[in-house]
DNA sequence: GAAGACATACTCGGATATAATGTGTCCGAGTGCCCACGG
DNA sequence: CCGTGGGCACTCGGACACATTATATCCGAGTATGTCTTC
């Protein structure tokens, strides 16, 4: 039950691709700039965020990363699970079988009681994140946020973002 | 993401030991064969069950283990917090202020918005497992589980349990 | 002077080492039972 | 025959290796830019 700390990394960094405008990207090396990490380590969570058609890059000169679609329509589950994986933290091994006395099959047919309260709890978990929007996040900083903190925050995104020419010629 | 398979372990040990009648103990090792799990592993984790005085062990010929108090004052959270830690899955390291431009202490007095958002999450997962009590597993075990498990199960705990002579003879 | 081709510099992407955590195992400390011995 | 002391077997508890995952890093593939040559 520890959440690898990429996973705080990620939604930084998508917190910030949010604030620039347009269709314009910002490279990955001035997002790890931002907050002190490793380039080449963030470049791996960045590109699951990719792999998972949160973000977008643009290799070449005046390259880098943006969002795939709008704030409104990213969850803090949807990095999550990019970040961590799709399947449940509580993986039910089966281990009532593997006692010595062995049933029939169909003595398993219903579901393990323990594995159908874990993965509930864990439902519940997943509900809470995916009603947390991207742009909740960036709406909550900009209103309550310290002004100062806002004001380095902005000038850096404006200071690294390279504009693009064509917008949406996204090919899959 | 992903808890330790040893959660499932001690739960299921948790809801055999719910079985045993009144304060007769269940030996680590008959709990290990029950699952078909290494016993010198499984006592790792018994062991911390018993350090969150969730369990009780009895040393000497004829112990074991049982539950510390009635299955209806054990939940699902107790076991899990004892196996995998008290400390919340998401732990936020502060990246915001590691970014190149250096502001005071007082710029970061309000909780950073990601970490409230992943707290939360946090907080709704460990109520649906706090909600969830040890005897409501056992219940609906007994009464939906297929008759022959319950059967097995019954007479593996009625094998291996231990009568003992205090009952509730504990100090802490 | 304008157009095309080439070299270049910057970007992301995947393959590769290292540290930490979880998993699995082993041996030692402690306790109650059973048996032998003595009264 | 009964009481007592000691040996023993069984239990848990903590200390010790191994495997897997997460962390951190480096080098290579790809592309738009800028420049040079040529028409």
């Amino acid at each position: 039950m520890k959440l690898g700390e990429g996973v705080e990394a990620a939604i930084h960094c998508a917190a910030t691709l949010a604030s620039v405008e347009g269709n314009s990207t910002m490279p990955g090396a001035a997002l790890a700039e931002s907050f002190g990490l490793s380039p080449s380590y963030l470049l791996k969570h960045l590109n699951m965020l990719t792999a998972e058609r949160i973000l977008e890059s643009v290799p070449g000169p005046a390259g880098g990363y943006r969002l795939a679609r709008p704030a409104e329509r990213i969850t803090l589950l949807d990095i999550v699970l990019a970040i961590e994986g799709r399947e449940p933290a509580f993986r039910c091994g089966e281990i009532r079988r593997n006692g010595p006395v062995k049933l029939d099959a169909s003595a398993y047919v219903k579901l393990c009681g323990i594995n159908a309260a874990m993965l509930k709890a864990e439902r519940a978990y997943r509900a809470a994140l995916a009603e947390t929007r991207l742009s909740d996040i960036v709406a909550d900083y900009q209103a309550e946020g310290d002004p100062r903190s806002i004001a380095a925050s902005c000038a850096f995104v404006a200071r690294h973002q390279r504009p693009q020419k064509s917008a949406s010629t996204k090919q899959v």
